[in-house]
DNA sequence: CTGAAAGCGCTTACAG
DNA sequence: CTGAAAGCGCTTACAG
């Protein structure tokens, strides 16, 4: 029961292992009659056709690959990946495509995975997440010269097509959304502030406050963890100026900030607003549910995955915006009550 | 710049390209002096072998497969994922083996793309998750002859290595937490009845209830969403015979259990013990902080990723038990206090 | 210890 | 429209 390779197919149907290719690979060269017996046999004796031989001889591996450098545990709580992974995969098994993943902790970690994938032709293209200010990333995968998709607000000198939802328009949603409420001092948590989308957003908030004649949004860096986000929540409910609304760049740290808020006696929505930067179940397990920044996560990872193929094939593609933030508002925000109200206790775990 | 292959090294060392496959390969039929020599050119000239070269001609892809057949929603809150993703890498990398992923959302999903792996001999061996009692993946598996590991309990007629942890044990741990705080009714809310880890858990509560001698546990099913979660819980807690204490068969419904408790008016610990099943930073999110059942992940997935390798190279491999859960015991368990408390509302959103 | 050659399973010009 | 052949970059018996 050897698996069946053209030559068999050639045989069964009395032609050449070329005109099998042909026929198989739906390219000119066979006549239609031909074409169909050729198709015929090769269902019938259950072809498959080989990866590494195709890859080999086409000198194309039909594979992508995206390394997600994270810390596992930020990486496991995030929705994020699951349905942009998801998103990726709708579009490639279109094509036959396979997805290679590796999860590393740092960029740097990233190159070498990127590297080896490269010269080993493991992939065709590769996707970049989470880029940093200084990312190893871009003048390796530049110099290496593999087609590469930068998820991510486009960036000069970058050669590649970046597919990006615009995080601003987000954060200014939720910014209109906030002042129309009568919001004025508003707070932000932040992820690590050398990440690409933390700038956008914290330029998005400064603009956006200015925009509406707001004071300077006071931000507490964090590195995305519920521990971070509470400390952070604390810092800012505490400190002099108090926001009244809070913006947490991803949903656990909202969640933390919940929490925190409860703890120190200040109201949520009537003393304090939050808005979580990512959508996903985590923002209903609290009461109240949290307004949150929502995308179309799936939807960029098609954007994603499209595009890389798009540039694989052509050597070029445009960039492209998908999966635009749009807010979703449900119960933590609200309007502002008047006066200072107290805030219990200080500190506590 | 073309890459380097191994005729070039060849010319360029004055040997042929056999005697470079051999050095390169760490294989005797080179002598000392001229094994020195072509790995020295070959470090010179950056060669990296071509995966697809390599595969062809030795008939292994350097590469196994993983298929995640879930919903993405609970994917992604999960942390599991990510950590045995990490372990399996850790083991894969000594050897340059790749990782295919593919995310479906159910297990006959999971069948086609196993399929289409093996048959493009795209991977040499591949990861079985999230088991169900009747899931087409063994038969399926069995019949096309991959090379497989099945991540959970051995079962009868399978028949590849497993790498279970031992789920039960936990439950047992658990069990034992409780009785002797002085519980009695316990009450549990399940993952969904058809996934293999959801009945041993199961079986293991109902004989360690027995055990003990107390009465058997009622339990609630679920599809480990938030959501069901809250509502499970509140049928246990609005129910008859109300337990003193739940177990959860993850962490994100006992954080819903812990709000709905909240709601209810049903203190924790106080008058209610909650156990997660699995821990994570969510465990951590509410107050209390939740008692959990935790595993290393990491040391799972490399225990894994071994013993398939073991299997791909030798065709077989032992049953092995790793990340076996143990109890951490935080601030949701305690002592049930005595005398019926009085719950509050009754549904509500 | 070393070299020359066949072969892995495809694709793709190049002749007919 | 079709066939015969070379080639992709390795590995591996098989002779020397």
């Amino acid at each position: 029961m050897r698996r069946p390779t053209i030559s068999d197919i050639a045989a069964r149907a009395g032609v050449s292992t070329g005109a099998v290719s042909y026929a198989l690979n739906g390219r000119p060269g066979v006549s239609a009659a031909t074409r169909a017996r050729i198709l015929a046999v090769a269902a019938e004796m259950g072809w498959r056709p080989s990866a590494a031989a195709r890859a080999l001889s086409a000198s194309r591996a039909d594979a992508i690959g995206l390394v997600l450098a994270r810390e596992t545990d930020t990486l496991g709580v995030e929705p994020f990946f699951a349905r942009f992974i998801a998103g990726l995969q709708k579009t490639l098994s279109v094509r036959g495509s396979a997805l290679l993943l590796q999860v590393v902790p740092r960029p740097r970690d990233a190159v070498e995975a990127l590297r080896g994938w490269w010269e080993e032709r493991r992939v065709d293209g590769v996707i970049l997440t989470d880029l940093w200010t200084d990312d190893p990333r871009l003048a390796a995968v530049s110099a290496m010269g593999v087609p590469a998709v930068l998820v991510g607000r486009p960036r000069a000198n970058w050669p590649f097509p970046a597919v990006w939802s615009d995080d601003g328009r987000g954060v200014d949603e939720a910014v209109d959304h906030l002042v129309a409420q009568g919001h004025r001092r508003l707070g932000r948590v932040s992820g690590p502030a050398g990440l690409d989308h933390t700038r956008v957003r914290g330029a998005a908030l400064t603009a956006a406050a200015t925009r509406h004649g707001l004071p300077e949004p006071v931000a507490v860096e964090t590195d995305y963890t519920w521990e971070a986000g509470a400390r952070a929540t604390e810092r800012l409910l505490t400190g002099t100026a108090r926001p009244t609304a809070i913006l947490y760049d991803n949903d656990i740290m909202a969640v933390a900030g919940l929490t925190v808020a409860r703890r120190l006696g200040v109201a949520v929505p009537e003393r304090l607003s939050l808005v979580a930067g990512d959508d996903s179940q985590l923002c209903e397990i609290g009461y109240p549910p949290l307004t949150a920044l929502s995308r179309d996560v799936h939807e960029y990872g098609v954007a994603a995955a499209r595009t890389l193929e798009i540039l694989i094939d052509t050597g070029a593609a445009p960039h492209l915006e998908a999966g635009t933030p749009r807010l979703r508002v449900r119960d933590s925000t609200a309007p502002p009550r008047r006066g200072r109200a107290r805030t219990k206790g200080g500190t506590g775990s």
